[in-house]
DNA sequence: TAACACTATGTGCGAATCGCATCTAGCGGA
DNA sequence: TCCGCTAGATGCGATTCGCACATAGTGTTA
């Protein structure tokens, strides 16, 4: 059976998601930019945000580094590169693109609809 | 490296695409419905969209005839079952639903942009 | 003080998916 | 005859995915 977990926002924004939320916050770790990008509606794992911030401080979007928290384990603090900022700058881009993008293909299908007054 | 195919609508929403695609125009086949989806935007392979026909017509989404065609190959062309069509229904609200959280989204991520007047 | 829950980061692994190449085959035009 | 377009389909290596699990610090509470 094929996943179907299919629930809320594409995780193939989690990139997106990540260097935007950054962006708004200055800084930020995994478990907290995991809580920020599910309340938004995305559908991704935890890991995938761990995997997904590692990936994008090998290819230079972001640093990070251990900031002791006052309650709780160490932190992971990101902050985006200058490199990351620039991407952020598309990702928004990208995302205003899907989303116009996913309206005219509503609007495409809404052209079927024969079924309302 | 990453996939970095990155441009156009998510591979995702191939189904909820070919569905719709075959809610508005009631049978067509697999090429034809390939270079409906992508000019629609969606980032998909023709291969793709021939395993997501099959997939769906495994879970009795669709179904199929061979019907031979006048210039060409013949065509095995699909249309929706009655399962189909409220799967169709569904994926209208899916992706309206991704729609509208997209939009918030950027709403929320657009909050901290104060470089404008 | 022992057990438990929550926070926080991370790894392992089998399964699913992806993109790309390739194959077959009918048809039409140069 | 060769090429390009249409049309469907398979093969395969690489990537990604979700889930389970490991580790560890802190706070609560029985």
């Amino acid at each position: 059976m094929p996943t179907e977990t299919g629930e809320g926002l594409p995780r193939r924004f989690l990139e997106a998601f990540l260097l935007l939320s950054l962006e708004r916050d200055g800084t930020s770790y995994g478990y907290e930019l995991y809580e920020t990008v599910t309340s938004l509606g995305l559908s991704v794992d935890l890991a995938a945000v761990y995997r997904g911030l590692r990936n994008m401080q090998q290819r230079d979007l972001v640093t990070s580094q251990w900031v002791s928290s006052l309650s709780g384990p160490d932190r992971r603090l990101y902050s985006l590169t200058d490199s990351g900022q620039r991407a952020a700058r598309g990702a928004a881009s990208e995302l205003a693109a899907v989303s116009d993008g996913l309206a005219a293909a509503l609007e495409y299908f809404r052209a079927s609809d024969s079924s309302r007054a």
